[in-house]
DNA sequence: TATATTTGCATCGCACACGATATAAACGTG
DNA sequence: CACGTTTATATCGTGTGCGATGCAAATATA
């Protein structure tokens, strides 16, 4: 019993580790086709919805950080994906802006997320343990990052 | 029905990366008055298990590549936390094995797994649902690290 | 046995992640 | 209005991850 609890950590948290770079991998062949890295199509799909957002919006949107996103961004204008422009109203925030390319990859990236749950139901994985997996990740994200915003406060 | 499908991948792909960082950002405190990072925690966990191995068998048990896994093991050599040296019988082969330092940071890293989950099971989150997120994960792994080396090969 | 192939590890280049720090704009308070 | 604080973003340094490539030892095959 105690003994399960102290391992427990080991068997949920490595997996999760490894299950998310098994998961870029997953994605790559087909990002590879649009040129992009999966937080790139993560900044993308946020903006697909989104037409303009502030990079502090995109950061909470991702949990990611500035120093993070900001020079993947700068690669991304680099790309010609987006367009980067100072905030008249705050000069501070920097909006963030899809060009004519970055919407069009909208339709080539339509039919991936169709790609990725086929490779993962299987016989071994059905359609309702994925939505649980969904549901107890979301929760232990809430867990997660409340703790990290409590303890930084 | 055809869109919960359409947008599960995002729903289940996001949340485990997002995790995967948060979780490791969780261990940090832990493993910083250690003084290690988490991938390097991972190594020395399966050499606390495994009392000499070479990179080749660290690699499969980790899914970590020795392009990822050789300038770490030289950082913890650095570190004196591992020794490094080849194997006489396969002279290809480095053999890894833990230093005394490194031996004696399995007592202090002892209780970490038990202080992750005590910050992880709350009222949201029960140890059901940790582990069905096991299962579920560890079957994810298979079919994804599979398909990986069945399109390698 | 000579040669081609495979295997194990390392190096290089690039792209994240993130803690620490810097900087300028906006805000709050006296 | 001056000035300390907060906020939004950027930069730097370090440590992963990983595709591509290199290289030497081991193995397979002619």
């Amino acid at each position: 019993m105690i003994d399960t609890q102290l391992q427990l950590a080991n068997q949920i948290c490595f997996p999760i580790y490894s299950a998310s770079r098994l998961i870029t991998k997953a994605y790559k062949p087909y990002l590879d086709e649009l040129g992009i890295t999966y937080p790139q199509y993560l900044v993308l799909m946020v903006l697909w919805e989104n037409d303009s957002l502030s990079v502090n919006q995109i950061t909470e949107k991702l949990l990611l950080n500035t120093n993070t996103l900001s020079p993947l961004l700068k690669r991304m204008e680099k790309m010609e994906l987006i367009q980067r422009s100072r905030c008249t109203e705050d000069e501070r925030s920097v909006i963030i802006k899809l060009t004519a390319t970055g919407k069009q990859l909208k339709t080539k990236a339509l039919p991936i997320p169709e790609k990725l749950i086929a490779e993962i139901l299987t016989d071994q994985i059905q359609l309702e343990d994925m939505l649980q997996l969904k549901d107890t990740l979301c929760a232990l994200i809430t867990v997660l990052s409340n703790k990290r915003n409590s303890v930084a406060s």
